[in-house]
DNA sequence: AGATCTGATGGGAGCGCTCCCACTCCCAGC
DNA sequence: GCTGGGAGTGGGAGCGCTCCCATCAGATCT
């Protein structure tokens, strides 16, 4: 099908659905109904057309079937960030992937959809009225003119992780248990003896900073340890980040034995300041991370972390998606379990 | 557009053409012409129709448009590879932004396909068939069933990387100058007083890996030194791989004064290998890596390296299967610049 | 003034499919 | 034997666009 000079090249060269049906001798509809698995088809019918379909390779023109039905088979993967952070993170691949699965399963496409700055967001507003059914929105965070753009377009819109800006009780996303994640993180280390458990955050614009912050402070609290502000670091989720904390919070906290890392990047900055200080890991000081990231296993100390359901999340995103295209109108709000890794860093 | 129940309930509401034409007072030919900015329309007119479709908010209906021209303006972004891999190449995400700009620009849509497997890669097959008016394949390495399979049915696609398994002749692809970059690497070397130069190279079945090694082979040829087999030791471009095969080069060729190593991220593996074994880089080892990825400029010492045009690789890309698309018939194999980037680690 | 050309226009045809309505069987029920 | 209904079928309409051809005005040339 290479066909640039248009129609006239593909004409009587491609099989049609007219075709089929001649050569099966049926009519259009009867061939249509048939390949579609509808009811009300003799199965005479249906092993001729089979037949037919199958000896003169055809495959459906998706261009006039969407047409017709207005669908057009295709979502787009919405990345509203810097693309060089999105690829950064290891758990984007996967997720991606989780998603591609259940998609290519139904037969729909994945349309990759670069958002930076005002002009693409246009793009992207004109790109979906005209040829997505649908969007799943990763690395949406801040950018509340997208989300308040596409929630007055009516798309049909998931998004990965949770929308904590606006209300977000008429919109879908899926999400970790960042808070329960978090609060089993600090159970285990109240459960290893360890009292001045101090955080080092992610950043309080994504709910995964804000939720594993909160998840850490009712842990504590449950265990009767209200944790003063300055037990609190804020970092970018990057290395160096969770090195500066940490030097910070031992500057604040001396005599601190725990820290909860809102994530294993950060963490390992952390592990990395404490050393500086001449703490031990994890005699002095246990160190807990998040996401469970390839490299934790191999660090030096094998790191504690909480794992998340990486690839489950590409799936459900996508099949949230596909249901909502299907006509299920209300919002579907997630939340995919954690799991607490127990390493040698605590 | 959210239209799950069809046809009936978009009828009226989505702006036609024909919509715009009568707003405007002329036909749906007229209208079509104006807005494709085909010639032979009065001034008076194109104003009429611009002014109408501003009016209505009308987007051109794609599929439609499809239906007619047989172009889809979409093409498939193909990662034949683990995408783990994939994805933890730093310089994927920027090639992935260089060619989505100018794609986007064409209005033209990225879907993204991975492929793993058998059962994908005939699912590729039909998907390109179907819906998709070319391909990019990054990542096709090794894959000749994938390939074979391509040309087969004579679809338009470009790859990125030269393909040096088949003959590849009538194929378009866009590369680095690997070899190029290479001999500039060796030739700075040897300017520095370096003889016992050998190298680490990637994969034999990339043809970055094969070019990178020509390249050293032949800088060296050509300054009279004619290096032995024992002076080159095949890695997997990861970092362990580059510590693992320093270690083996220091134990045969233990006089040796400088490395070339064919990227970067296995050149911080053989720097620490260096240092583990004594010697210091760039004192007694001068190691120069390839890639430039963000990190070798931070590296300890900053580390010299052969920098690649990647988004122009991606731009490129792009450009040559917009080309291919628009009726280019002839394949374009273009290679594009490198530059040696000189820092501490020589 | 009449013939000729050119730029501009209108509208039919048709892309390949799905949807729907009308129609034909055939069998069960009275 | 006639009727009602359901299963199965055929084919028209129509999705919104581009392409093309016939037509038409207005300008230009003999």
């Amino acid at each position: 099908m290479v066909m640039h000079g248009s129609r006239g090249d593909a004409r009587g060269r491609t099989p049609t659905l007219e075709m089929v049906a001649a050569a099966a001798g049926v009519s259009r509809g009867t061939a249509s109904r048939a390949l579609n698995a509808m009811p009300n088809v003799s199965p005479k019918s249906i092993a001729a057309v089979t037949k037919a379909a199958r000896d003169l390779n055809y495959r459906p023109n998706l261009t006039a079937r969407s047409l017709v039905t207005g669908r057009m088979g295709l979502v787009g993967l919405v990345v509203n960030e810097s693309d060089e952070r999105v690829f950064a993170d290891p758990h984007f691949a996967t997720q991606l992937r989780g998603a591609h699965d259940v998609l290519s399963d139904a037969d729909v496409g994945l349309v990759l959809t670069l958002v930076a700055g005002d002009r693409e967001r246009e793009r992207l507003f004109d790109l979906v009225a005209r040829r997505l059914d649908g969007l799943i929105v990763v690395y949406g965070h801040g950018d509340t003119t997208l989300r308040t753009g596409l929630r007055a377009t009516g798309e049909s819109v998931v998004y990965a992780g949770r929308t904590p800006a606006i209300g977000d009780s008429d919109e879908s996303w899926v999400d970790s248990d960042n808070v329960g994640g978090a609060m089993r993180a600090v159970e285990h280390l109240i459960g290893r003896g360890r009292r001045r458990l101090v955080t080092i955050a992610g950043p309080q614009d994504m709910a995964a900073g804000l939720d594993r912050l909160a998840g850490w402070r009712h842990a504590l609290r449950a265990a009767g340890i209200d944790p003063p502000a300055e037990w609190v670091e804020v970092g970018t989720f990057l290395d160096e980040s969770g090195r500066s904390c940490m030097h910070r919070l031992l500057a604040r906290v001396p005599d601190l034995d725990a820290v909860f890392v809102a994530n294993d990047i950060m963490a390992f900055g952390a592990i990395r300041a404490l050393r500086e200080a001449g703490r031990r890991v994890p005699a002095d000081v246990s160190v807990v991370g998040f996401d469970d990231i390839a490299a934790a296993a191999r660090h030096d100390p094998p790191l504690t972390t909480v794992s998340q359901a990486v690839e489950q999340m590409g799936r459900t995103l996508a099949e949230t998606l596909l249901a909502r295209l299907a006509g299920d109108q209300q919002a579907h709000q997630v939340v995919l379990p954690t799991r607490l890794i127990i390493r040698a860093s605590s």
